[in-house]
DNA sequence: TTAATAATTTAGACAAACCTAATAATTATT
DNA sequence: AATAATTATTAGGTTTGTCTAAATTATTAA
């Protein structure tokens, strides 16, 4: 099935919303995506005789299988451009999104294919958001980077990625080693730092990049 | 200004059209672009309006000095993405042109400039042709790669790029070396191979990648 | 130099993707 | 349960980019 542009970005906005709601609503997509919840509509209509969605009028919608699988390809194609930008071309990790927003686009199994060969399989994007596979599915790796907790969320250090001695240091400095206790306080968005209580005793303030080197046992369940 | 994916497409598509004609017609950029030629006339009002084109109804049209500033920068970016493709992605050269087709329309100069960094500032993509610099210049090399002679054409060796043992061996094995005179005889388009004389001597012929790695003299004067 | 042919433009339609304003349905509040 | 507030849909438009068919202009050949 051939889909547009804002076709795709619309399957790809439900996708996210669902992930805090049950069913989409009108409005809400209208102001993730910066239109208007008219347009949605009309939008939705299309995407409901493509069985993209399941679309009750009134009672918002939600993805179809395939259209969940749809989404889960754009989200691929997204991050795996966002770490070829961040890892490749030396962007920061917080000025690729707009970028990755457009080159998601180029829909070719094939250059995804040889992209993501080309990157080494990466499991995670710059932000610490995971990379489906080419099936669609998430790495079962149960220890994710630090970058992807959110505020008061709490971990345990499984281990250290990089064995550069640089990092190493780092983590020794700031108290981190394999086992610590890890309560995130708070994230800064400016420059995605993060402030973090290590082993309920010291509290320490690390760049992205470290925290991304940072892997948490994941807690297996509901996120 | 912002330029639509077609208005790109219909720019670049004229460039490429006025090398071989001095004015370009309603029909031949209608073919060239698989549209119809309603549709060009269509386009062609709305290019004259933005001023990038120098259209005279039934006496065809060609690229202001904007027209053509603007056609550059897309080229630029088709034959970096075609380059990057190859170099990086390991695809064909002949596999490369539609996904450039798509790519190059992510307008963003510091993309491009990252990319270009990235790559080395390559003079010219996987098919031979020239990549324009950020100002929209052509390498000011005299030496250019044998791949962009076309049939019947003429030139002196001035150099091998690659000093790579296998490239020495196949150059001597074919009785090129600098200096030598090449005469093309006929270029193959299914695999890009080459066959000419060299020397007024031996003919030979050689593959597409080996004529990359050949330098020609170039003359300097109209193409 | 006129008639035939080819190229081009115009007229009129259509789908995609938006919009605003008006209307209708749902949900929350008294 | 009635009313108010919120949310969603419909109606009717607009712009972009395409198309086909008809009309027009330019070119070529008789
Ligand atoms: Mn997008
Ligand atoms: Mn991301
Ligand atoms: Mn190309
Ligand atoms: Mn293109």
């Amino acid at each position: 099935m051939k889909l547009s542009i804002s076709e795709e970005n619309h399957i790809k906005a439900i996708y996210h919303l669902q992930s805090s709601m049950e069913r989409v609503g009108t409005k809400d997509l209208a102001a993730r995506l910066k239109t208007k919840p008219a347009s949605v509509t009309d939008m939705m209509k299309r995407l409901k005789i493509k069985r993209l969605i399941d679309y009750k009028p009134y009672y918002g919608f939600k993805l179809s299988a395939e259209g969940k699988r749809v989404a889960l390809t754009i989200v691929r194609r997204h991050r795996l451009w966002e770490y070829f930008l961040v890892e490749k071309l030396q962007f920061d990790w917080d000025e690729v999104h707009e970028l990755a927003e457009e080159l998601e686009h180029v829909r070719s199994p094939l250059l995804i294919e040889r992209l993501d060969t080309y990157l080494n399989r990466p499991k995670f994007d710059p932000h610490g958001d995971p990379i489906p596979d080419r099936e669609g599915n998430f790495s079962q790796e149960d220890a994710v980077p630090l970058t992807i907790l959110k505020a008061n969320q709490k971990g345990k250090v499984s281990r250290i990625t990089k064995n550069n001695k640089e990092v190493i240091d780092l983590i020794m400095l700031k108290h981190i080693r394999k086992g610590s206790r890890i309560e995130i306080k708070r994230i800064f968005t400016i420059d995605g730092s993060i402030e973090l209580k290590v082993d309920n005793k010291y509290v320490e303030h690390i760049s992205p990049l470290l925290a991304q080197n940072i892997l948490i046992e994941h807690e297996n369940g509901k996120k």
